[in-house]
DNA sequence: TTACGGTTTTTTATAAATAAAATACCTTTA
DNA sequence: TAAAGGTATTTTATTTATAAAAAACCGTAA
């Protein structure tokens, strides 16, 4: 097999959603339309509109589409063979290094990683060399990769460079007061608002905003590199948030508090505070950070 | 074909050029003792250790192994031989990208690429890959690669980024007196000071010269991030050189002259001189490679 | 005459095959 | 009996093949 009718599947999909809108009869627009509106070429929309006449949704005669009745789930292909191999096998990729607990210095071998996680090794190869960028992982020539392992001096390394560079961020976004990421600010003030209202069990939700909060942090910079860097952290602290779940929610409604700290002495203009408060939090979340190495 | 034998044919005139030392009828080691000395495997030792009976230059009877006459040239693999395919692509590729002076904006297309340099696609996939990370090129997912351009914007946040970096390198290596990347930079005095003693000719020894002064200040921090930031940059910073030769030997004399003062203020200890002076240097730096930018 | 649809060509994503190199295992001999 | 060599197995580096998706081309009808 080569490919695997992805981006067809996912614009099938796509399409008969878009369709709830619109009552059965209804004209549909030109192919280069359609294309556009799902963002995929005019050779798939055409493969998708065959496809829609096969399911007996769209009538098709030259430049006429109609719609003949409203989609029904079944029309949808179901969502296991939308997602792409590449980015379903990333996620797992990443649970299995990360979740694996592997002593540092461990080998990881592609064909071994290939067996396991049943893709090709090429693909492994693919996802590891992307991995690397995460500072987890290295690579030894013509032989075996390295885990380096989630350890004190690579959760303080990595804090570092976190820190450098979103103290950079923020001075910028303070430094301007009309600058473009401030009504994003705004947003996200409503947002941690919403959250802290809510009961413990809604706490579960807050890795989501923390690594909004600091991408919109990030943005500020408009830097290609700090964005680079901060996406690649992002998925790593996502992990790190799945495996500590000691004082979970006290600690997200305190975390809570200090992004509002911060969102809310920028939003006034306290510029000083500002930058006060988002060291407060940095600290923190390397306390945090650091903590959770130790209980693995 | 697959594979080319580099491994091996490296290994073959690494091992001739290493019988140099010896007398003919010399006795050579075991073939583990080989396999270290050369860095390869037992199974590699044992092939080279085959076309050198072949070629006759030693004899290898069981476990005895003679060296019969002292290697001639002829007897070495050419030197494009021992070059790993993959290696002389990726300068290739990056020659290509950086010296075709493409428009930002333009596509890159993988198999284009494949063409014109004669190598297969899936290698060019992955030296884009790892490229991206220069930040000059960018995947449109199912279709070509961008060419964002060497532009003011790039140069700007290329800077930024990298003095946030050695900036904090720099503050911990002037924090520690006994900090071990001292002695690595009474080295570096003594080659610049060497340098600048020689003619306007030897000038073109200083890019090399001056990646190795960044990369140690850099280190420094002993930070996976910098380091890794770092390498990708003085990739990009080695081909401005090439490109913006104007005032070019006096420029680089100038340039010696502030590493001097930084590393001169390091050593004897004076941290805030050291900051000013390499505040100043990063200064300059980001003149001269802006200044590039509006030469093309 | 221009926007649209049908058809062909190009390019990318994925899989699979092959030889080199590394590793592991077993046997021999000093 | 331990270190070395011989042999078999595993794993990586590289090339090639194939179908999906994108892009280009060209004719046709509003």
């Amino acid at each position: 097999m080569s490919r695997q009718n992805q981006t067809f599947k996912a614009a099938v999909n796509s399409a008969l959603a878009s369709f709830g809108t619109l009552a059965p009869g209804a004209e549909l627009g030109s192919e280069a339309e359609l294309a556009a509106q799902l963002s995929i070429s005019r050779t798939t929309a055409r493969n998708v509109l065959a496809h829609l006449v096969q399911l007996g949704v769209v009538e098709w005669q030259g430049r006429r589409k109609t719609l003949l009745r409203a989609p029904c789930p079944e029309d949808s292909f179901p969502p296991e063979d939308v997602a792409l191999p590449a980015e379903l096998a990333e996620r797992q990729l990443q649970e299995w290094i990360l979740r694996t607990d592997l002593p540092p210095g461990s080998q990881i071998h592609e064909s071994e990683l290939a067996r396991q996680l049943d893709i090709p090794v090429a693909l492994v190869r693919d996802l590891l060399q992307n991995f690397r960028m995460s500072g987890l992982i290295e690579k030894n020539p013509n032989k075996h990769w390295t885990f380096r392992g989630f350890t004190r001096e690579y959760a303080t390394e990595m804090c570092d460079m976190r820190e450098l560079i979103e103290r950079a961020a923020i001075r910028q976004l303070i430094a301007d007061p009309d600058h473009p990421s401030l009504p994003r600010m705004a947003e996200m003030e409503r947002l941690h608002i919403a959250l802290l209202a809510r009961d413990d069990a809604a706490m579960t939700e807050f890795p989501a905003l923390d690594a909004r909060f600091h991408r919109i942090i990030c943005q500020a910079a408009d830097n290609r590199f700090f964005d680079e860097f901060a996406h690649r952290i992002s998925i790593i602290v996502h992990y790190h948030y799945q495996w500590n779940k000691r004082d979970e929610t006290a600690r997200n409604r305190a975390a809570i508090q200090e992004h509002l700290a911060v969102i809310q002495a920028v939003l006034s203009g306290r510029g000083e505070d500002a930058l006060a408060a988002f060291d407060h939090h940095l600290a923190t979340a390397r306390t945090t950070l650091l903590a959770s190495v130790n209980w693995g």
